[in-house]
DNA sequence: TTCCCCCGTCGAAGCGCTTCGACGTCCCGC
DNA sequence: GCGGGACGTCGAAGCGCTTCGACGGGGGAA
């Protein structure tokens, strides 16, 4: 293994010019650093992490926490995963993966063995048990989604509360009296997930404003669960005309079976959904939805974490405004329908 | 932060005596060990990381590699990565998360700067560019997935021209005389991917071994692809009784897609799919299926790692036997269709 | 009884890097 | 012309842990 000292050697400086050469935190000539960085080249050094780790007490990892429960959809997960990874890169840091699992022992560990710098913890709860102690480690950390009560915690999330009024909204200004909201499995509900029982509250707060006649059902996912939430939907509300689906997997099902039970969409039935877009447009019928900007909330996850690393004020709670995109799965009620 | 001699004073020991009783390299009195654990506890001590990791050269964190290449699907890998994750951890080790991306400098840098003691590859191609630099590397390395050349390195995975010739050999048995294998999309057997290209080697060899008429259709995994394919397969092999489905977003759709011609499954047309269970149980058919044994192979992927770091043997080629799971998507050929 | 070896423990020497204080040199301002 | 910065570099002191060699004491074998 070629060391800070062989590189040294061959520069003809001491390390700690070697040093400082590669992190700038001191002034280093211009032909002094050159000659540096060739012999970095030649040798092929690479500082060993574990030794940076132990004399700056920096790690440049950080810890992802992902989910693994029921209920939630894989691809948003591994689309975050990737796009904090990719951010970390650009900050040079990487990423530990630690599964939801592990729970708040894991945190502890990771923290305070100082594997880590800082930790991004996703699918948060209203009530999530690790609170306490993220708010109590010694390390900063970025949640991914709002608890009830964020105090002292910087928190990301799309404002699904907004997302849940606008699909009302859209319906509402189409016309549309009679809508329901067709949702996650009832055990994410059950265990508080936040931005599921946001959407609800979007969703209902608005359908109250605008008059319409509303109703919310938790649904599984499955065809089969598909088929029996339209035919109750149609027999319970005849008169309904709007769906908005925050249920990934279930959305297509949910579509064929209102297509089965003789409604087209969106003659009959207007269709909004809160899913990604890569969902959303590939869909038989492509259903005009709000994006879930994973991509998006994953690198602003990492910037404001790099922000609390080094120091720099961040805002504690970002909630990014949702965006509908219009593919044609919403109409105008009609009359007839 | 404190440290191992914090617990050392507390518990009248020396460091090292603390040291060897954590790790069990030297005998240690039982009197002894029980005063260092209680100190321990007492005073909430975690072996710093770095620290560890530069005395004792083993960082005990393993990097992932995760594709994000188009048409691979995305459950799977996060299947994978969890039970990596989980393995690991029986093994008392971390999981740093890398994707496909950072290619083969990334790998490179985490190996050489000591970040990592060992390494996990995910979706190899036959004639993967990273094969040479991981037999070069110092640290060992796990594939799951099997190059066209693997010698020299450690290798797992389902065994997927078994896979192929095991959905041949059911339709076979059960009297079908045309069959069909829908792969995955075009640009997956493109680049190489190995175990595509097996699905479809086992497949034919089976075919041509059981004088099957057969035909191979990579496909792209949209609804609209789906119903082209049937339409077209129901065109050119009209005698078609039976279809092997290697897609897995495609396979409901492509169910539909004939269903909606007019065939029904299994009493017109029998489906065989590989594909993880969750997917071919909880769709509106369910389907017979080879699972993908996801949850195995990264479990076994890290216990390979673990006996390569401790110099144990262990095998170069690792082939899980595929098992099929009957689900009722298959029927005996009628002599009417 | 004597010798040897193993058990249990200690002290010290690093692991490879960062960082702090120090020091010479050069240049600017007065 | 001289004092004082800034600049550029060096040496040394750790960061917190593991591990190696050493050593005293006790027990078994001869």
């Amino acid at each position: 293994m070629v060391k800070i000292t062989d590189v040294a050697r061959h520069a003809g400086v001491s390390p700690s010019t070697v040093s400082y050469a590669l992190s700038g935190k001191r002034p280093i000539s211009e032909e002094t650093r050159r000659r540096v960085e060739e012999s970095i080249r030649r040798l092929g050094y690479r500082p060993h992490a574990g030794a940076r780790a132990l004399a700056s007490s920096r790690s440049n990892v950080l810890a992802l926490v992902v989910p693994l429960r029921a209920g939630i959809h894989v691809p948003v997960v591994m689309q975050f995963a990737v796009s904090v990874v990719t951010a970390a890169r650009l900050h040079d840091h990487d990423v530990l993966l630690l599964t939801q699992e592990e729970g708040e022992e894991g945190l502890r560990r990771v923290a305070d063995t100082a594997l880590v710098d800082a930790l991004i913890v996703m699918d948060v709860q209203l009530h999530d048990p690790r609170l306490p102690l993220l708010r109590a480690l010694d390390r900063p950390s970025v949640l991914i989604g709002f608890p009830a009560a964020p105090d002292g915690l910087t928190c990301i999330d799309l404002d699904f509360e907004a997302a849940g009024e606008l699909c009302v909204e859209r319906l509402a200004g189409l016309g549309h009296r009679v809508v329901a909201l067709v949702g996650s499995p009832p055990e994410v509900y059950v265990r508080g997930t936040a931005f599921a029982q946001r959407v609800v509250r979007g969703f209902t707060a608005a359908a109250d404003r605008n008059g319409l006649a509303s109703s919310v059902h938790p649904c599984e996912a499955s065809p089969a669960a598909a088929r029996r939430i339209a035919e109750r939907l149609l027999r319970e509300q005849p008169a309904l005309t709007g769906v908005v689906v925050h249920n990934e997997p279930l959305l297509e099902p949910l579509i064929d079976a209102f297509e089965q039970l003789g409604l087209r969409v969106p003659a009959d039935l207007s269709v909004t959904a809160i899913c990604p877009d890569e969902l959303a447009g590939n869909l038989r019928v492509p259903v005009t939805s709000i994006a879930i900007p994973s991509a998006e909330v994953g690198g602003r996850a990492v910037d404001l974490l790099m922000r609390k690393l080094n120091g720099t004020p961040c805002p504690e709670a970002t909630l990014l405004t949702p965006a509908m995109t219009e593919r044609g799965s919403t109409a105008p009620r009609t009359l007839t329908s």
